[in-house]
DNA sequence: GAGACTATTCTTAGTGG
DNA sequence: ACCACTAAGAATAGTCT
């Protein structure tokens, strides 16, 4: 029924994931062909997934060389005007990581601890029971996610928009 | 108060239009940026639009030049599976104003007779006062339709997602 | 022209077939 | 694994400041 708050997390089940990657690629398209009519914007879409062989693309693959085309066209130092983010996407998934254990309500001293813990790889070491706790829930969550930064190095999708 | 059904035609008023595209851009980056967290993928945007003077790019530059490389590597035949649409924006854009029309609900013999004398230049002849009315309206939109299209040809809006 | 506000529409997580 | 459904949540058009 219904649906839960936006967890922002990477969705460790399999399935699940596959289907929310599709449900939200088919809400974005809806959203960025709605922008191009608005606005009176081109827009293109390149989407790899490990879910299809070759990338799909929108609306279609001429405009796609055309948007590509005119961006490359530009020099180098106008290519852009500002950058919103610094951070790259690994460091995104730890910060994540961690805002999904404080809302795991574990109190923020035994995490902490727990991250320092799994990070020395001292965990055995002289820990009351609940930060041992917290120190293994730490290491599955990086667990998950080092092996979907292996899953992202091969896999892809890439979206434009003009 | 509140909102009402999305419209799918190009605004035409400057001030709303540039008001709705910051609106959407924000939320399209933010469907962007969860579906990166959610499903473990790579994305960028390149976005140009006529209110700015270089291109903004999401989530930073060099995600943009990854990803880009890496669909240009492609060789060619495999680079997309499937167009979702034939139809180029132009021709969207004049069916997306016919809509507009008949939405305005002018009767639809008038409109066609006002598309005609609007696009045959002939419409001081002797036409009814409501004919010649829905031929302005006519000629109205499409003046806008071609201001837009040469907005269009300059600026330009790019986002990619990976 | 840029926020803040909110009524309303739209999106989508979870579910059942 | 896909479809349809539906209620909880999110996005946003119009308005006011």
């Amino acid at each position: 029924m219904g649906r839960r708050k936006v967890t922002h997390q990477l969705i460790s089940d399999n399935a699940t994931r596959r289907v929310t990657f599709r449900k939200r690629k088919h809400g974005l398209l809806k959203k960025l062909k709605e922008l191009t009519i608005l606005c009176g914007l081109r827009a293109c879409a390149i989407i790899y997934s490990d879910y299809e062989e070759g990338p799909e693309v929108w609306p279609n693959r001429k405009e796609v060389r055309v948007l590509l085309n005119r961006f490359r066209a530009l020099p180098v130092e106008k290519q852009t005007k500002f950058m919103m983010d610094q951070k790259d996407l690994m460091n995104r998934m730890i910060q994540d990581a961690k805002k999904r254990l404080e809302k795991e309500q574990m109190h923020s001293r035994a995490m902490e601890l727990g991250l320092i813990a799994s990070s020395n790889d001292i965990r055995d070491a002289d820990y009351s029971e609940d930060l041992v706790k917290a120190a293994d829930v730490v290491e599955k969550k990086i667990k998950v996610i080092r092996e979907r930064i292996k899953a992202v190095e091969s896999g892809a999708t890439i979206l434009m928009i003009e």
